[in-house]
Formats: C-alpha cells, sequence, structure tokens
DNA sequence: GTGAAAGCGCTAACAG
DNA sequence: CTGTTAGCGCTTTCAC
C-alpha cells in the first residue's frame, strides 16, 4: 500500500491540510519548521502523491492525447518527439497511440483519451479519411470538449482555429524553383492525394513557382499519388515510357521519391545526369545522414514543440495564436543537377 | 460540466449502484428492462465514465507507461508501435516518453508516470545508463512496487525476471557466418558500447561464428563504436588506412553500416567488390525498400507486442514467463558479395 | 498558521 | 433485483 498525505500527516504531527499545502507549496505560510518537518517526512516516507486523486478535484492531469497514423513513420515519430520533449519541459505528459490510419481507430482513441480525461488532444488524422470521416472526428472532439489540435493534415470546415500546419506551399514553391533555377523546364509533380490539403498546397507552391518563371501549366505533367513509394515508381515508369521530354521530377514526399529514382535506375539512366529528383519532408536524414536526394527540409520536430505550447497554452486558457514561423528549407544534394 | 453517473442514475430513476454495474455489466442482473433504460439515457446523454474516479478505487488504471531514448529511432519507434498496437487491443492506453538517452531524465520520468498511477512500465535504458545509474533506476522501480520490464537493454544484477530481449547472439553470429561463407576470412567488427549486454552478445555471436569456421579471433578487428554513424565512420577509416587485409565489416546496427559505407566510398572503393557490409537492425527497410544494405532483421514489432502481453499479464496476476520466439533474419542485399 | 469537513466521480460491500 | 452507504487520496473552503 503506498503511502499517503493522510500518513506523513499522522507521522509529521499536522493535519492533511497542512501536508497537502506544503507539498504544493502555496495557501497560506507555515512557519519554516513545520515545512521542513513535513518536507523532511514526506522524503523519508518516499512519498508519491497520487495525480489520480488529485485530477479528481482539480480537474487538470496535465496529459495530453496525442494521436497519429503510424509512430514508425518518421514524419510522425519526429513529431510525437517534438511535442512530448516540449510537453515534458512543461510538466506534462503524453498518451500516444497510432490510429494505423483508420479513422475508426481514430474516433474510438479519441473517446477513450475523453475517458482518460486528458486535458488536450494533438490530432493527426488517418490518411483514409474522408470529409465526411472528418467531419464525424470533429463533431466527437468538439463534444468532449476538450481543447484540440489537429496537425498538418485537416480539411478546410471553419475558421480553422484548431489547425497548425507546416507551409507546404512554400515547400512546394522551393523544390520547383530549385528545379527551374537549374534550368529544367518540363517537371514532373507527383503529387500526394489531393484530399488533403497539405497535398494540394504542394501543388499550388509548383503551379506558383512555374508561374514565376513564365512556364505554362501542363496538367499532363501532374500525377496524383498517394505518398507511398509504390506510386512514385508507377508514375515515374509511365512517365519514363511516354514522355521523353521530362527532365526532372518533383515527388511530394521521400517515400515516392524513391520508387521514382527505383524507376529511373530500373530504367538504366543516372541521376542526376540524365534526371533530377526532388522529395519532400528530410525527416530521415536526421537519422541517416547518407540520403543522395535534394529535398524539402521541413521542422517537424519544431512544429511539434509549437504543437505542445499551443494546446497548453490554450489550456491554460490563454489566447495561443496559430501563427508560428516554420518555415521549409531546401537540402541540395546529389539528386538534382543543371539541365545539360 | 461532464455528464456522471449521478445524472443518468437520477433520469433513469435507478441509483448509482445500478447505472455503475450496469455499464460496467457485472454484478447481479438487472431486468432487460432497466438495463435497456439506463444503456439508453446514457448513450442519450453521451455519458463518457471519468476513468480517474473509477481507478481511485479499483486501484488499476489500464494504462502502461513506456520509456525510450529517442522515439525517432526507427529501433524504438517500431518496438513503441509493437507495444501499443497490442495494448490498445488489450483496452490498455499508454504513457509514452523520451528519455533522450538521459538517465536522470530516466529516473524522473519513473517518478512521473508512478504518481500518474500507471500499472506497469516497458523501459528501455538510455544509452549512457552505466551499472550504478542503472542500479539506482532498478531501485526506484522496485520501490515503487510497479511491474516493470526491461526491453532490450539491461545489466546482469539478478535473476533476470524482468528482462526481455531480442536473440543478439544468434543475430551477431548470422552476420557472420554469411560473410564468411561468403569466403571473407578478414572481418571487421564495430560493435556497440561493450558496457551493454546486447553488444556483447552481438560479439559473441560473431566469435562463435568463426570458431566454427576455424578462424582464430584477432582482437585488433574488434572495435568498440557507440552505435551512432560517426563512430562507424571513424573506425572503418582507420582500418582502410591501416589493414590492408580485411575484406569485410561487420557493423553491429545500420547507423554504424552507414558511416562505414560512407568512409568505403570516400576511399574511392566500390561495395560490394572491394569491401563487403553487414549491419544489424534492418528496421527502415518497412519504410524505405531502397536501401542496399545486407542486415540483420530484429522482429521488434513482435518484441514490442510480446512487451505489452507479458507486462500486462504479470500485472494481472499471471506468471507470464519470458521464453519467447524471436528469431532473428538475414536480410541478402547488395553491400555483400562472395570475396574475389 | 493550522485544522475539520466536504466532496471530486466512481465502485463495492452490505442490506433489503 | 435494487438501493444505501462508505470510502479511494486528494484539494479546498471556511473556521479557529
Amino acid at each position: 500500500m503506498a503511502v499517503t498525505i493522510r500518513d506523513i500527516a499522522k507521522r509529521a504531527n499536522v493535519s492533511v491540510t497542512t501536508v497537502s499545502q506544503i507539498m504544493n507549496d502555496k495557501g497560506s505560510r507555515f512557519t519554516k519548521r513545520t515545512r521542513d518537518r513535513v518536507l523532511q517526512t514526506a522524503k523519508a516516507m518516499n512519498y508519491r502523491p497520487n495525480r489520480l486523486a488529485a485530477s479528481l478535484i482539480t480537474r487538470q492531469t496535465k496529459t495530453l492525447g496525442v494521436i497519429v497514423p503510424d509512430i514508425r513513420n518518421p514524419f510522425f515519430s519526429a513529431l510525437a518527439h517534438g511535442i512530448d520533449e516540449r510537453a515534458t519541459e512543461l510538466g506534462w505528459s503524453i498518451f500516444l497511440s497510432n490510429s494505423s490510419d483508420s479513422h475508426e481507430k481514430d474516433l474510438h482513441l479519441i473517446s477513450v483519451m475523453n475517458s482518460l480525461q486528458v486535458d488536450g488532444i494533438c490530432f493527426c488524422l488517418a490518411g483514409n479519411t474522408d470529409e465526411q470521416s472528418f467531419l464525424a472526428c470533429y463533431q466527437e472532439l468538439t463534444d468532449a470538449d476538450i481543447p484540440f489540435l489537429l496537425v498538418d493534415r485537416y480539411y478546410e470546415i471553419d475558421d480553422m482555429q484548431n489547425v497548425l500546419t507546416l507551409d507546404h506551399e512554400k515547400a512546394g514553391y522551393l523544390a520547383t524553383s530549385h528545379l527551374l533555377e537549374l534550368g529544367h523546364r518540363r517537371i514532373a509533380c507527383i503529387t500526394g492525394p489531393l484530399h488533403l490539403v497539405d497535398a494540394r498546397m504542394r501543388l499550388v507552391g509548383y503551379e506558383r513557382a512555374l508561374a514565376e518563371y513564365d512556364v505554362s501549366i501542363d496538367e499532363t505533367l501532374i500525377f496524383e499519388g498517394n505518398y507511398r513509394q509504390e506510386s512514385g515508381y508507377r508514375h515515374a515508369n509511365w512517365i519514363l515510357d511516354t514522355m521523353p521530354d521530362v527532365t526532372a521530377f518533383f515527388a511530394c514526399n521521400d517515400l515516392m521519391a524513391l520508387g521514382v529514382m527505383d524507376a529511373i535506375e530500373q530504367a538504366e539512366k543516372i541521376i542526376p545526369n540524365d534526371f533530377s529528383v526532388v522529395g519532400y519532408d528530410d525527416v530521415v536524414s536526421e537519422y541517416f545522414k547518407r540520403s543522395p536526394l535534394t529535398s524539402i527540409y521541413q521542422p517537424v520536430g519544431d512544429l511539434g514543440r509549437k504543437t505542445a505550447d499551443i494546446i497548453i497554452a490554450r489550456i491554460n486558457g490563454a489566447e495561443a495564436t496559430l501563427k508560428v514561423d516554420l518555415t521549409p528549407k531546401l537540402q541540395r544534394r546529389k539528386s538534382t543537377a543543371p539541365l545539360l
């Protein structure tokens, strides 16, 4: 049986109130003598406050729920790491769970975390979520009356006071203008699923860059992928077979870029001599500094830290704005070169 | 204000006991009529049980603490994913936090999770933990009187009833005998920090394979690394400069293997023509199926699932044995070839 | 400065 | 079959 506030009150010959007040050092001032005595016996008895009991009264657990599709995905592990790091700094703890990209599981996890009395939820939608499923989640979250933040994935349904994202438009622009600067004009773009806002924004950036270089937008150069390696491979194969004038690829994530590279290698072409390839995310390089892939680095760890900051600020009743400065950066490596 | 058991009792004209019993469907049988009425009003009022309150009485939170050095490391994210997946299946939730490889933070996290009343802790020691720090953690865990499992990293201090590991000896053996089969005899081994048991076991496997092929063990071929890329790079450089007879490398994790490959490329040598390289972990290939690196695959996800199974079984008072069948596998890729 | 008492939302004896 | 009652360990008025 764990030692309680009562036990130490008895031992120190004070009331439970006194112990409670002193342990949370607040309330009326006690004499240094009693303070020391209480603190000391608490330590001597190896007292650990039961936060369940405290939370029942204060209605604050200082816990956050974090829901991601798959923590093994480097993007989400970087994000979760950032959230945890910042939350821990502030004295908070994290319930983390994977939705396995299932909308039903998202719903279930929200309900569980609600029962667990988390004070806030950081939420990355499952990839297959359509607009209607999204509404269901949004409803569940709203019903629970828990502050929440949709991180990087969302649907445009309201004033978006609950959405925190990276600047995907700028990132798409950066990737594309890099290729344009190198002289490429026929640039294939393999996008993510276009029902996702982040995927659409990357495409918007691509188009803005082209416009800026007075290159007209050719819809036949745009291919809707699904962020998986196989999809980059498939589209690249088709392009290699049928569009001889294409000299560069912008794959909207690194996984698809790897697929593109596979296809190019298999066609016995050389990167970057024959084709330039730009990826997106570059989150792997943190651990694996050996990638040859030019890519757009997104400060995902910072996004996580900001996520924690904002949600906790809101829980504390502050008016945390969503304006944050999270700037993508181009990482030039060996997969891009000037057009010959 | 959230709706409580009281609210629905009042609405359904029954006592709180009735509601409680029915919600947890146990205890004495109620008439179908009352059951339905209660369940229905609960649903109508969108009731969500407050698990803090319940746990305060049952002394079970159905939560697990998981402490890892860094969730961005693919090994730990695969492990955490496995734990979460299995735990969720069984109706449990996970507090996850990163120690940033700091022993002090380990200690702190154990204490926090203790306060949070987790029912069990799955614990991956920080990399820099020495034996004395380990003892401190062990003590803290034991004092807390919470079931715990040390996953894959540990010190040999007792009967090891709390340790669950992969078969690193076999894995080291597999890696080395693969190289021996290919005809290599001068095989450099870059180990992990040898104060860690897992690192030592890989080395033991290396030595067993050599012995089996009647190759005498040459201590000068064994280099103690630290599992970081830079350490593989550094040792490989030294070897390339000073040991012309070495033809193969066994790097005891993939990160160091990448470092080795860097060094070899920089020396303008070709893999696998000039040197064969075997890595260890192969956990990245799940997401990035384009690695050229022959590596030892460890079923880390299964280890995670087993971890959850065992700790939960123990919490439930069962005598869960630690004997599990987690077999490493060699993944042959392009970084190894027969000795010319 | 310090303590008594009420009660957070729920479960678990124990009565009826 | 159903209800009354007594807490779980803690915080928080409100007295003294």
